[in-house]
This record gives structure tokens, sequence and C-alpha cells, in this order.
DNA sequence: AAGTCATGTTAGGTTTTCTGACATGAACTT
DNA sequence: AAGTTCATGTCAGAAAACCTAACATGACTT
């Protein structure tokens, strides 16, 4: 719920950005959301707009596809990274409860100072910071 | 030419997502480029396409055009603004010039590290650091 | 009252995207 | 070898988004 990841989440991109961005056809990537590796959102007019997440995802998926892996395959390891991702938080949570209040204090700082150091997993993955500062 | 330059003044948005991001209307998108205030890429089908940049100079247009500043007005701004930049972008390189090597590296180390705390300049500006990190 | 400025609105045309269907070549399976 | 499955290509028809150009309008200026 960082403005980080608000801003990550945004809904921007249209289907003819993502395909330059990514070097994936249209048909790669509908196919991709097909088997709900990808969940872009919607215009009113029912254009898929992709977020800055969307599209490390989708860079990731390629890296993967290349390496050999396929569509279930890439599935499980989303799930798996996911799972990761939600102990850690967990994990994160309980530290917290632990902690004095000073100590919290200097802990939020420096989340906000540089935010985000967890949550870039140590897969090899795509990587849109070559797109944005 | 620092490579956030290049990401920031890459064509990435269509009109209808930069309607969204500004708050503007197409025919105000549009009229402002006829007035040259901004210069959007095209695709090969003629269609606009705007940088980070393009989008940050639409929010300052907004921000001078509620100040009742006009179009002949903002241009003006835009033409010292840039002037300033040039200026002190010929100050860093005489001072660069003048430097000791190991000084140099220095400086150019925190270049790299927080690249770009001269740019923004000091006008009330358009800010569309909270749609990326 | 007439003119200018910034924007709205409309029209007709072009480009982009959508879904769905069928095609294809590579890799597996039998 | 013949048949499947997978990932992607290609095509068609429809809808959405965008383009330019022109005219309309309301708020200011003169």
């Amino acid at each position: 719920m960082s403005g980080k990841e608000i801003r990550r989440s945004m809904p921007l991109f249209p289907i003819g950005t993502v395909m330059q961005l990514t070097e994936l056809t249209a048909r790669q990537i509908r196919y991709y959301e097909e088997h709900q590796l990808i969940s872009p959102a919607r215009t009113e007019g029912n254009r898929r707009l992709f977020s800055l997440n969307d599209i490390d995802r989708l860079l990731e998926i390629k890296d993967l596809i290349d390496q050999g892996v396929n569509m279930a395959g890439i599935k499980q390891l989303f799930l798996v990274k996911q799972q990761h991702a939600n102990e850690q938080e967990q994990q994160m949570k309980k530290e917290k409860r632990e902690l004095t209040d000073e100590q919290l204090r200097k802990l939020l700082r420096n989340e906000l100072l540089h935010s985000g150091r967890l949550n870039r997993s140590s897969l090899r993955q795509g990587d849109l910071s070559r797109f944005f500062h």
C-alpha cells in the first residue's frame, strides 16, 4: 500500500506501447493473459491498459519463455514467488510488533527514504527501472 | 545525455492516457502543441506519443494557465528556463575543467548516485514523480 | 460592438485494438 | 509415421481511439 506500489500498479499503457517496450507481439501478450499470467485493466471501451507491474511481469515471462519454461511452469513460479512475498510480509509485520517505538520510527523512516528493497525478488526478472529512474 | 534523460524523453503515452494523467482535454493538449509549447513524437500512423517530460510540461502549462498566463507568456517562461538551464550546464562544464582528476572522480560518482538535482528548476512546476518513484 | 483567446463541438477519415477462428511448425506421444 | 499439444502467426469484421479541419462560444480587451 505504499505510494510506490500504487504508482507501479496504475494502468497507463495501451498494448501498442507495451509491445514496443517488451518486444512481444500483441498475440503473445493476449495469450499470456488468456493463461492468466497477467491481468491488465481495461478501459471503458474494453481496451487493455497495462501498469508498470504488468510490464515487469511480461518481461519476466519473456525471460522464462526464452529459457524454455511453459505457461504452466511460469504460473507455478509466480505462485511460489507470491507466497514467498506474502511470508516475508508477515515476517515484517511480526518483527514490527516486537519493536519499541523508537526502533519503529527509525524503521519507518528508512522505508520512506529508500523504500522497497524487499519486493524485487531474487529471480532474474524483468526490469523496467531502465525506463524510469 | 544521462540514461535518466533518455528515459524521461522516451515517447510512451497516447493522448488518452495523457488526458487522464493531466486532466486536460484532447483539445487543450493539441492546442498547446499548435502553439509549440510541446512537441510530442508521432507514431508511424501519426498518433501523438508523449514522454514523461511532455507530461511534466503539460502539468506546468496547466499550472500557469490556472494562474492566468497566456500562451505567449508560457512560451517566454519556457524560453527563459531553457536558457537558465543551458547557462548552468556551461557553468558545470567550466567547473569540471578546473578540477583535479581525483575531484572529478568524486563528482562523477555523486552524479551517478543520486543523479539530477539540478535540472528540476525552481519554478513551481508539474511533477510526475507522484506517478513514478 | 468588434476582436482575440482558449476551449467546446461536430464531422469524416484513419489507425489501433478487440475477439474469434483457422493455420503452422516444433516438440512430444503413441 | 501419424496424431497431439503448444506457442504463435494471420485474417476478418467490429468497435474504440485518434486525427485534422472547421465552426461555435463565452470571457476578456480594446
